[in-house]
DNA sequence: AACGTTGTTGGTCACTTGGCCAATGGCCTA
DNA sequence: TAGGCCATTGGCCAAGTGACCAACAACGTT
């Protein structure tokens, strides 16, 4: 009987190797947005499936690859928003930016801001980090090109017009945990504008483009 | 005797209370920005100062208000080094942007994001990052005010300008823990570029400035 | 010189973490 | 259908944390 009455015995269910890991995947991912990567452990992730937590060191036998892999799968999740629209290139730009400067990406800016900081001592999510943003500069750049080439975007640079705005996502997104964020144009637009100024673009083009995608 | 055969007493040395909390204050800023905030405990501290753990809770009974007092005094620290020039506005800005970009800030940047990520769940850090936000954007709006009214900055918000260079100088911390940083003109010299398109002075200034600074 | 104040000490406590293990029982295969 | 593989269980462990405590000793006061 050992020391503790187990209280009641679970019905035990058996899953397939790959739908029980990607299902471990998922929920590890889902802490990471709500509650921080740090927040990913055996039990807070065997809890949430009604599972004991051995079963989650069966699939990830180093938590940290769990970890890992969870900020990987939800950067990739969050890039297949970030980026799916259609249109000509100001308007798939225009609804990126929409879409970074949403609401419903300050849980993915957290995570973003999370894993940079974690990456000073785990070099592990550092190299998850920097493949992540290889992925994003790779879509942002695809869009940046096709604008060059049809004559929206003026800029001799396209690269560089591509890494500054991600400097400006990535500034905005400092803030997130801001307890009180203080609204100023200056911050809200900040991503357009740079963008506006990195592409050579005509000044309030790219508002309205983002305004009407709004 | 114990539990413990205790090696060798040292000898107990005791400071007036007003030098031994500023010692543990500084000894902790020091852990804050070689290892990160998390590592300030009572132990790390208290054996960098070859003391015993219980003294860092006689001076600092909540943990937590150590670690929101390090924070505070490193960065009140950095900002006299960031702010400490004279000049025209040009060269104090540009001394500011060089100092920034300096690597010897790198640690500074990291603890900047440390504190940026950690205020997701540290209410007190989120203060102590917002007053510090706060000091930092006195600082630079004084001189940018200077130069609106020398006739050097042309912009007709000044502080929208202030923002807009801090949004910058954050992005570009945002990558200080990356394993292998790659090199571009885009990332070095974001800061000045985005000063320059912030304040409306012709593009180069400032970077020639810079230069001269350097 | 005796005394009270208080800085300082080593140790303990409750709690959480990741890693580990033997036992159990569901599922697939022969 | 019988057997074996292995997914799954539940508890244990050492390590690390912040908070706490009673006793000790150095200091300033009288």
């Amino acid at each position: 009987m050992g020391a503790t009455m187990s209280t009641v015995t679970v019905t035990r269910t058996r899953k397939r190797p790959e739908e029980r890991r990607a299902e471990i995947l998922d929920t590890a991912a889902a802490i990471a947005l709500e509650q921080g990567l740090e927040r990913i452990t055996l039990r807070a992730v065997a809890d949430r499936l009604n599972v004991a937590p051995g079963l989650i060191s069966h699939y990830f036998p180093v938590a940290d690859d769990l970890v890992v892999e969870a900020f990987a799968a939800a950067a990739t999740a969050e890039r297949a928003q970030l980026f799916a629209a259609s249109g000509t290139p100001v308007q798939r730009l225009a609804q990126f930016i929409v879409r970074v400067e949403d609401a419903r990406s300050r849980d993915m800016a957290r995570l973003w801001l999370n894993a940079r900081h974690l990456s000073r001592i785990r070099p592990a999510i550092g190299e998850a980090l920097a493949a992540q943003e290889e992925l994003d500069r790779l879509q942002l750049s695809e869009i940046i090109d096709a604008g060059v080439a049809s004559g929206d975007f003026p800029t001799r640079e396209p690269f560089a017009a591509c890494v500054r705005i991600f400097i400006a996502v990535d500034g905005v997104g400092s803030y997130v945990n801001d307890t009180a964020s203080f609204e100023h144009a200056a911050y809200e637009h900040f991503v357009t504008d740079t963008a506006e100024w990195a592409l050579g673009v005509a000044p309030g083009t790219l508002h309205e483009a983002v305004s009407a995608r709004q």
